[in-house]
DNA sequence: GCCATCTTTGGGAGCGCTCCCAACCGTATT
DNA sequence: AATACGGTTGGGAGCGCTCCCAAAGATGGC
């Protein structure tokens, strides 16, 4: 195996300058006659540049990273997060860069990733997500001179760049829909209060609620993201005769109507469910579900843009939130107010 | 902001040289007392060596990448690629290296992609997977001198590393439960012919029905590994009233149950049902899925493990296959021959 | 007390690239 | 004809690290 070329072979087969190659590869300027045979060189030999030499060089490295502190192993359970990296990853590709994932275990192993992360000259920014109140991730994040933005509101919300859906507007849209479906005894499992995604829903969840002159009462539970725990949390508000139930995330709301069904109740005959997510694909369950729906992978590419502006020197710290939409399917009963923006 | 520090920086101020510094930070021969000093003054700077630098100098990124060449848009509705990326991802930190993910969607990006992969300086190793038969992937890899691992049995397994799972001994046990429960009438739901695994879950299956003396006969379609392909291949053999049927994913099987269901049937009182995957989490579905369970988490952390040791100059191609185990539930209708190694 | 040996340390060379400045060419301007 | 000026090109310097060799100091055997 002979040595791998560089720019200065490549220059000497060609009969010029490492530097005019150089321009070749990256666009300067060239005579034309140059660059062709520059180009030939390149297309003959297989020449491709060394990226570590180049982000050595120039300071940059043309790799994102995208972090996600959760308990790794139930993951991809929700297809959030495969969501995200792929909004992410399309969007990376889309500006030439390269996608580096951090994904944290509970491990020993976690703080040896997070100091991974902020290493110089390994990415040029990080989008951090899953992040929960008060994360030190974050502060960790802040500290280390690291161009990055979050995805989701962060408690500093205000000194940092994020990306986030308007969880509060679209869980009052659920509220409102099950109000106007004639639903008085409502329901809520709410996600966990640790998150700023499970605050948003929940608060919205009440207060579209208020608006209609509804409350939930004691009829409130909350689960931890997974399936299991939409379904124990089901069971335990049956108790309370609801007629109705927003769940706060399509994971948790396939358990829940488990458990309506396993008490032999029917949805949406003796009760109305809401989701949120829009991310099971709808024939997954029976009746399939109205959820509002949020844009992920939308929010995964936004996010990249976003890094990509702040790599390159964006000064003030810029808020994307995106607008939720309400599908209405089987599960809640009724297509009343047809889908309308949240 | 001020200029980052380098070793030289940090040499100066504990009074030693650059190597030295270097020693301490890569665990060299030093003496306890300059180690110590050498050691506060990183600690107390947060000196961090850079990245880009290090992999310049030493030839050795530290970053392996996992490249899945599919569709981009319906990859993680499978959870198989989310499974992987966790086992990829758990390994590759254990062994303090980063993982890179290329998700290639089917736009004009695809080569630019492809090459950034090869590109040296980049990643140390790459782990392909989901490649189909005469994948032009497997070629360029093997054309652009860097290491690579497969996930599955590339067409030319002999020269190659790889990590598969036995996907025909699964499928011969799932011939073989079906045939003791007494069903006569089998049919088969296969995976794309154009992959190695829908050729051998088909084949696998195949043989375990005429150890037993039984045969599909026409009772065969071929779905595209989506719940939709599973569902409308399923509304398409009910008619040939098969009292079993073979479905060579989860994903395609939880179409088939909804299939079932939907011409009136029960499942598995009508018609048993046995997958391959053992992915979706049992509880999504009524019944729950009686299914051959491949370990890809494993999978993924072997390929890593493999991967490094390619890295490290490991000389004959090596394959490694992991076994499956059927999973028995209620989608089968019996608990025959109970769990079982394949 | 001298030389061989080991441990510890310093510094040169070089990884392959980008960035910048100076040199050079031909052509247009005065 | 002398000067000026774009368009091209070449090469020095340097990014921060590792690798290697040699120097210096410590130790021990004879």
């Amino acid at each position: 195996m002979e040595r791998r070329l560089n720019l200065e072979d490549v220059g000497r087969r060609a009969g010029v300058s490492r530097s005019t190659v150089s321009r070749v590869v990256n666009g300067g300027h060239v005579s034309s006659e140059t660059k062709r045979r520059v180009e030939a060189v390149i297309a003959e030999t297989g020449y491709r540049p060394h990226a570590a030499a180049r982000s050595l060089a120039s300071n940059s490295t043309g790799v994102i990273g995208l972090v996600i502190p959760s308990a790794a192993g139930t993951l991809f359970d929700d297809p959030y997060f495969g969501r995200l990296i792929l909004g992410t990853s399309s969007a990376t590709n889309e500006v030439g860069m390269t996608l580096a994932l951090f994904l944290f275990g509970d491990g020993p192993d976690e703080s040896s990733i997070i100091s991974r992360v902020v290493t110089p000259g390994l990415v040029d920014g990080v989008i951090v997500t899953a992040t929960t109140r008060g994360d030190p991730l974050i502060d960790h994040m802040q500290g280390a001179n690291m161009p990055f933005v979050v995805v989701g509101r962060p408690d500093s919300a205000g000194s940092t760049f994020c990306v986030d859906v308007d969880n509060r507007a679209g869980a009052r849209t659920a509220a409102r829909h099950l109000a106007a479906l004639g639903r008085s005894r409502p329901a809520l499992i709410a996600a966990p209060s640790n998150t700023s995604a499970g605050i948003d829903r929940r608060n919205g969840f009440l207060e579209g609620l208020a608006e209609a002159g509804l409350s939930v009462e004691d009829r409130i539970e909350e689960g931890d993201w997974s399936q299991e725990s939409g379904r124990t949390a089901m069971a335990r508000l049956l108790a309370g005769q609801p007629d109705a139930v927003f769940v706060s995330s399509d994971r948790m709301a396939v358990g829940a109507l488990r458990a309506v069904s396993e008490a032999g109740l029917n949805c949406p005959r003796d009760i109305s469910v809401v989701s949120f997510d829009g991310i099971v694909p709808p024939d997954l369950t029976t009746p399939r579900l109205t959820s509002v729906v949020q844009p992920v992978t939308e929010v995964g590419e936004r996010a990249v843009r976003l890094l990509t502006s702040v790599i390159g020197g964006a000064a003030a710290p810029e808020h994307v939130v995106f607008q939720t939409r309400l599908a209405v399917r089987e599960s809640c009963g009724g297509a009343a107010p047809a889908e309308t923006g949240a």
